[in-house]
DNA sequence: GCCGTTTTCGGCCCGACTGTTTTCAGTCG
């Protein structure tokens, strides 16, 4: 599939290219072209020998010219089109576009009239000031491009939505009470509830618009004011992100939401459905002809276009659409479907709360149970080794006698060696209520090597779980490289529960990981991998991550209640005993 | 360049904002 992957970046390339050109609908005709390709199941070398060009014709947007360039690449790795326009226009257009208000245009002019190919010449250029007195540019232009690049470096931006959500719902709760507010919501990729945003976007139904953008301009937090208009208002707040308030009519709120909160390829695809019907659907509302007939709430917008309300995690047309038409939309997993929290660390290891500490805090919760999962051997974590953890199963037993009302597990995190060993010996692993073990050493091994290792694991029957698979870090660390198709098999076979890993940093699986584990019939668990007390408000975004990748309840185990959480893990030791 | 129950031409998602112009191109969401 890696053939369809570098032919579909090829494809959005020629489409950025014509699009600096300035032609008309050849970029969208390559980008829809490309997105067939990237979705393809098959591989394309695969259908070109099956059918030649003629067959290349059924992918969606794919037609004879472009097949006919897809069977260049095949034939000769690359695309001559794509050869010339390359050496034409030499830019590092990804890099380029990423600056707000640079677009292919912008990008190619600077280009041609200042050699600007990547964000190093470009900001030398205006820097000496050689881009306001070009035609079409100034000043304005030159401090917004200088900006941009600032902003870019300092954090790349996006935000890890762990990080920022708390200075959301801040600002939402000081907004939802100013007086006239009738309504609140957050839109965009926040209610998406994607693992990093660019900024947050907020609706607001108020008779008294210039009240709720004085009041946004002068909260405390706010450090720069974008702009301040009489409905709209951008600002910069502290902590570097970006927010934008909008207030909207009430006849018009429900399709500012749908609107606003995207994704873009979703709306793409209901306006497509609005056309089909006769009607046009814009963040106004929907309208037949000049005629409103609906837009106060989403709910409405979508009934008209025969579609169920769709939770805004789906909502990336990514078979969402389809799902809504035919009433088949999975009833996803809610943050009060979970029961207990399987993975944190205590005082024993890393963490910061001692075990009673975290009991009664889960507890105050409403958690039925709490897992405890210290690390192994790990030198930099102060790791247990099986003397230790014999010793902290002592105090567990204890501290069941004494806290009442939570069951507190006994687990922990160990380690999978680079050989796929488990570093607690088995002996201590049975007296254990369940075993969790995850990646985190030798991150870079070749990609049949990982696989096996981590297969080699799933092996051991007594693991239970493994943590944060891929061991990613999002802008930090690549996922390991592993064939994952098959790693999802094997959890299948030895009946491995994958976790789904609330740290804001890790969101480990991610959605599309999560998606494929389910329809392959694996078990997840949302874990919060807490370091300290406040770390377990993170459940929250385990579980938006899950919803994102299709989870419902009983995909998930710990939305059971202990009795058949217990059950669950016992079945696999009883099994293992016959085996053994 | 692609597509078609409006099928070989004519449309392709839509509207607003910004910064530059003096009626609009480019960009964004």
């Amino acid at each position: 599939m890696a053939k369809n992957q570098e032919l579909a970046k090829i494809l959005y390339e020629i489409a950025d290219y014509f699009e600096m050109e300035g032609v008309a609908f050849k970029p969208y005709a390559y980008r829809k072209a490309a997105l067939s390709v990237e979705a393809l199941q098959e591989d394309v070398g695969e259908i070109y020998s099956k059918g030649g060009t003629k067959l290349l014709e059924n992918i969606p947007g794919v037609g004879r010219n472009i097949a006919n360039e897809i069977k260049e690449y095949l034939e000769r790795g690359k695309i001559k089109r794509h050869q010339i326009f390359r050496k034409k226009l030499p830019l590092n257009l990804n890099e380029l576009t990423a600056i707000e208000g640079m677009g292919p245009r912008k990008a190619k002019i600077l280009y041609q009239k200042l050699g600007a190919k990547d964000l190093k010449s470009l900001e030398r250029a205006a820097r000496s000031h050689k881009i306001a007195p070009l035609f079409g540019f100034g000043q304005k232009t030159e401090q917004n491009i200088l900006q941009g690049i600032s902003f870019l470096k300092r954090s790349k931006g996006r935000f890890l939505l762990g990080e920022i959500l708390p200075t959301i719902e801040e600002a939402y709760e000081k907004i939802a009470k100013l007086r006239g507010v009738e309504k609140i919501n957050v839109a965009g990729s926040v209610r998406r509830m994607k693992e990093t945003v660019g900024d947050v976007d907020f609706l607001v139904l108020s008779k008294n618009p210039k009240k709720v953008m004085d009041f946004c301009a002068s909260l405390p937090e706010v450090v720069r004011i974008w702009g301040k208009g009489a409905t709209k208002t951008s600002l910069r707040l502290e902590q570097g992100f970006d927010m934008d308030i909008r207030v909207v009519a009430k006849r018009s709120y429900g399709s500012a939401l749908q609107y606003f909160t995207g994704s873009k390829e979703h709306n793409i695809a209901i306006r497509k459905i609005a056309i089909d019907r006769g009607l046009k659907l814009s963040e106004y509302g929907l309208f037949r002809g000049k005629k409103i007939i609906a837009g106060e709430t989403e709910k409405g917008i979508y009934k008209k276009l025969g579609l169920q309300w769709m939770p805004p995690e789906l909502r990336e047309n990514q078979g969402e659409i389809e799902a809504s038409s035919e009433n088949k939309l999975p009833q996803l997993i809610n943050i009060d479907d979970i029961r207990g929290d399987l993975h944190l660390h205590t005082t024993w290891s890393e963490g910061k709360q001692t075990i009673e500490e975290m009991a009664s805090m889960a507890k105050a919760m409403g958690y039925e149970y709490l897992g405890i999962s210290d690390h192994a051997n790990l030198p930099v974590a102060n790791g247990l080794d099986e003397k230790r953890f014999l010793k902290q199963m002592k105090e567990i037993d204890g501290l069941n006698k004494k806290i009442g009302g939570i069951k507190i597990l006994k687990g922990a995190e160990i380690n999978i060696l680079k050989d796929g060993s488990l570093d607690i010996k088995d002996q201590v692993l049975d007296k254990m209520d369940y075993v969790i073990a995850g990646i985190h050493s030798s991150f870079k091994m070749g990609k049949a090597q990982m696989t096996e290792r981590i297969i080699r694991a799933m092996r051991n029957p007594r693991l239970n779980i493994i943590s944060h698979l891929t061991a990613r870090k999002i802008g930090e660390r690549e996922e390991c490289q592993m064939d994952l198709g098959k790693i999802i098999r094997a959890a299948k076979e030895y009946n491995i529960v994958l976790e789904v890993n609330s740290q804001p940093k890790r969101m480990d699986l991610k959605d599309i990981n999560i998606r494929r584990a389910k329809e392959a019939g694996v078990k997840m668990v949302i874990s919060t991998d807490a370091h300290n007390g406040d770390h377990l408000r993170f459940m929250e975004l385990g579980v938006a991550q899950a919803r994102r990748g299709w989870a419902e309840k009983k995909d998930i185990i710990n939305t059971q209640s202990l009795g058949k959480l217990s059950s669950f893990i016992k079945k696999k030791k009883n099994n293992r005993n016959r085996l053994e």
